[in-house]
Formats: structure tokens, sequence, C-alpha cells
DNA sequence: TCAGTAAACTAACGGTGTTAGTATATTGTA
DNA sequence: TACAATATACTAACACCGTTAGTTTACTGA
């Protein structure tokens, strides 16, 4: 048997590595068993299925991408707050492709534990509006705005979908942030009136 | 054997049902198959393979979304055509989830033919917007940004990723919406300065 | 009428996640 | 230190999946 004393976080890990280095798609449980020089039905000692390890994967996704956030608007307020955050979310986007995918795919609805950390994705965003004089109700509804722009560029540049026109990518996404700026600062007017 | 001469039409069309009904990550060519009477082996009389089938169904979805965008902008400009391209775009991801799912997941990079059918859902929009008074450049700028907004917002209200607030998601659709109205006004004056 | 084509079949391959049942190495305790 | 309990590994199998090769058979056109 030449057991090694694999633990629950050995495979995480493992999947983790595997996922960013494979792809999302090409993952699988009998590969990752392999790599851990193990055979796929072990794996079942440390975690429930497949979907419980996809959601620990998850954790760490989300995870990394609020570090990555908050790191990037400490400091900053308004606009310049708002332009760091989406800078931040397109490079973690663009430099870790699959982890991000992980997040999009995540079961939101039935799993609570990850509705929780859906939190830990808006923490960041609500931090950087902070600076506006905007009501709750607001903040609310933007960042959903803000959320929805983001991950609906991304991933469709990440797809390939931006390729029917030829002007630059980075510039149409400049616009886009540019856009949430005039409704913060629309919605801040509106607030106070 | 009691053919019953089903044709490559008649495959597309089950599948397109079956994707449908039981949702896209239940599509499976067996139970395709077996619904239609055959043995998984001889649907490959009528296909390549999986991947092409899916692309044909790729086709219909890009092609239903383009009528159901077109009927919607019909004799309306500027901000009513927009906002009426919204409502359509928010309606089909809505009442079609798995038709929708299946136009996000094309391959646009790979399959040339995909990619040209990419231009029927960039049409609409470009239609949309031809009242305001942009340049090409901009127009191209913020039909990606238009894109953006529309599938990252529906894509995270289907994976219910917007229910960590109690406001009301209608709202804060209006108000994506409107965040890019201010965009296109704003863009106006510029090109007009 | 008869050859050719098109549409179905059976059987199999290699892949997937998963479960049941079993063996054994390690660990905690008497 | 001995032994029981636990945790970690195993083998074998199941039911799926897409796909291919080779075969049979019904229909169609000359």
């Amino acid at each position: 048997m030449a057991r090694q004393g694999l633990t629950r976080g050995d495979i995480i890990a493992a999947a983790i590595k595997m996922i960013e280095s494979e792809g999302l798609h090409n993952f699988s449980l009998r590969e990752l068993a392999s790599r851990l020089q193990i055979k796929a039905a072990s794996l079942y000692n440390h975690i429930q299925n497949m979907d419980e390890l996809y959601t620990e994967v998850g954790y760490y996704a989300i995870s990394e991408l609020k570090r990555a956030q908050l790191g990037a608007i400490a400091g900053k307020r308004r606009a310049e707050a708002v332009e760091a955050l989406a800078d931040a979310y397109h490079r973690f986007g663009k430099e870790r492709p699959e982890i991000y995918k992980v997040i999009l795919s995540l079961p939101m609805v039935k799993n609570d534990a990850i509705h929780k950390a859906g939190f830990d994705i808006v923490e960041p965003i609500m931090t950087a509006m902070a600076g506006y004089h905007l009501t709750r109700e607001q903040m609310m509804h933007l960042q959903r705005v803000f959320r929805s722009i983001l991950h609906g560029f991304i991933s469709q540049e990440e797809a390939g979908c931006f390729r029917q026109y030829p002007v630059d990518v980075g510039d149409s996404y400049r616009m886009a942030v540019r856009g949430f700026i005039l409704l913060l600062e629309n919605s801040e007017k509106e607030a106070q009136a």
C-alpha cells in the first residue's frame, strides 16, 4: 500500500494545480488520483464527491479574487478605487482564467456556504463605492451593475466573442468602466436631490 | 430495421427540444437517440460528432435571438430602441435559458462559421444605436459594452448570484441599461466636440 | 431488375464518476 | 508493549458517456 498520508487539503491543492495547468474541462478525478499516485476510488476517503471538491476549489478561487481586489483598492477612493478594482478583476480573469471559470460556474443556488462566500465578492465593491454619497439601496443595485459589466466583459473576451471588429479590447474595457463611473456620479446627484 | 427515414434536420430539431426541456447539461447523444427510437451509433449517419450537432443548435439559437431583437427595435430609435433591445435580450435569457446557454458556450474561437454568426448578434445592437451621432469606432466599442452588461447581468441572475440583497433585480437591470444610455449620450457629446 | 446509396444495426473501446467490500498501515489507549 | 480502532489505501464492478468499425437491410434511380 505504501501509504503516503494524504490529507483533504493535499487533494484540494492538487485539484487547484491541475485545473490551472490543464484547464477546467480537462479535469478528472482519475487523472487527479494518478497525479497523487493513488487510485480514483481512494479519493473518496477524503471527499464526498466531485461536486464537493469543486466547491472547495471555488472557496479558494473566491478568496483569491477577494485578496486581489482588496489589495488593489487599498488607499484609494471614488473613481480611482473603482478603476483599480476593475483592473484587478480584469487581471485576475486574464491571468487565472481557469480558476476564474470555477467561480462563474459555482452552484450558487443550492449551496448555502457558497452563497455566503458570495459576499466576499461583493465586499470589495461596496468598499470601493464607499466614497460616493449613495443610499444603501443604490449601492446594492450598483454593485450588481458593476459585477455584470466586469463579468460580462471578461467572459466574452475569454470566449473570443470580441473579434468581430479591429478596435482594441482594452479601450472597450476602459469605456465600460467609464460608463459605470458616469452612472455612479449620476446616482450620487439623484441621491442628493 | 423499420427505418423511419430520419433527416439531419429531424435530429437537430430533436436536440433543440431535448436541450430546452431537459437542460443543456442533461443532454446526451444516447438519450437523444433513444427519443428518436434509434441507437446512438445511428446518429453518426447524419452528423459528424457531438460538436457539430452542438454548433447547429448554436446557429438556431443565434438566429432566434436575432429575430427577437430585430422585432423588438422595429420602429424605435435612440433610448427607446436601446431599452427595447435590452428588454428583448433579457426576456430571451429568462424564457429560454438553456438555449441562451448554448450561445454563451459556443466555440467562437476555432469555428469560422460561428464567428460569422456572431455578426448576427451585433447587428441589432448597431441598428439600435444608429440614431445616436457616433463614430464607427465608438459604436464598435459601445457594442461590446452593451453586450457585456446584458450578458453579465443575465448569466449572473440565472446562476443565482444576485441573492445577496433584497432589492428588486428588475430595478437593478433598468439601472444597468440607464447606465449604458448615459454612456451613449456622453459619447455622443464627445464625438460632436 | 438490380446496383448503389442511405439508414439502421450490433459490438466494442476507452473514458467518466461512483460504490461496495476488503486489506493494511498508523494511532491512541489500556 | 499489545491490541483495538481508525484512517488510508486497494480491487472490482456498475452505469453512464462519445465514438468507431463492420454489417445488414430498406429504399431509390437507372
